[in-house]
DNA sequence: AAACTAAGTCAACAAGGCTGACATATTTTT
DNA sequence: AAAAATATGTCAGCCTTGTTGACTTAGTTT
């Protein structure tokens, strides 16, 4: 409230008008996207923050779970994070023995990465309200349009790494 | 040789078996969620870290050039952040001259937010890469399905916020 | 034997969330 | 008029999850 933030009225540079869609086309679309992800992230986080894991785990958890003996360096290429990011909730992972590590039986260096019992439990249950946002969602704007949608959505992903998409089980 | 190699199968707790659709439905639509938000996201991300901004800054001068005259009150309300993380970002806005700040002609308890020129140019400039994606991903997938997109992504927003998507100009 | 590769680890740092506590105007209620 | 409520700002400290850089260990390739 003192000098340095008190508001000016002198010189008044401020812009009144909206950002609109003359001024770039799909501002719905993009703001849609923002809102739709939003409150779909929001869903696992209530269940993540009662033990303790965050984001991080749930996306590691979910693709060891899509692909069973994934390696760290596929999990890294999928997940765009530095092995030290991974390395840390990895571990919480392991320890908590929701996922195991088997070496390589090709590569012995490698190691590959499967969900327990409980490490499958976990993932089912954070994936379920997702899916039934998903599956109301779909009811309410239309089921016919399913395959419209995921062609949209596959169509944003940078074209190089839509192989990711297609190399997990049934995702055709 | 009934050692090692046994006990290892025995107390293999490795579930091997790729979480499919069957156990929880449109898995292939969670990750291509997942994925589409991703990439959508990094075109920004390129312009923002030349000029120290982060994704935070990005959300904030967004919203403020959607709506101009926004309040504080409002835009936490959008954002679903504190007004302590919020405050952050905001005053590197302002003090790098890209909002302004207008005690509020009714209740001059409130900030009303506008863009500055430069302001709207970065806006601009942040979402030009976002709305050519998205065009060239209709273009791709059908641009008849355009509506079928945005219903689908209006029906994944919790019920109740989506009047905050009403209140955006042009975005019916 | 040497070079490369996959993974793990240590340390330090940054962005952007969070909570709690408190200050300052201003408006609303009593 | 006084008290309470509200909108905003700010200080201080904490957490998660990302980053870089340097180095180790084990195993594979040349």
């Amino acid at each position: 409230m003192t000098g340095a933030n008190e508001v000016k009225r002198t010189m008044d540079s401020r812009i009144t008008k909206a950002l609109s869609n003359e001024d770039a086309p799909d501002l719905n679309l993009i703001e849609l996207l923002f809102f739709a992800y939003r409150d779909f992230t929001a869903d696992p986080d209530l269940i993540l923050e009662k033990i303790d894991f965050g984001r991080a785990h749930h996306r590691v958890l979910y693709f060891i779970n899509r692909k069973p003996g994934m390696t760290v360096a596929e999990l890294l290429d999928v997940l765009k994070i530095t092995k030290q990011s991974l390395a840390r909730v990895l571990k919480q992972l392991i320890d908590t023995e929701h996922v195991v590590q088997v070496t390589g039986p090709r590569d012995r260096r490698q190691r590959e990465l499967y969900p327990t019992a409980k490490g499958r439990e976990l993932a089912l249950a954070l994936a379920l309200p997702q899916s039934r946002r998903i599956a109301q969602a779909l009811q309410e704007s239309g089921p016919e349009n399913r395959r419209a949608i995921e062609s949209f959505l596959k169509a944003m992903v940078n074209p190089d790494q839509r192989a990711q998409i297609d190399s997990l089980p049934a995702a055709g």
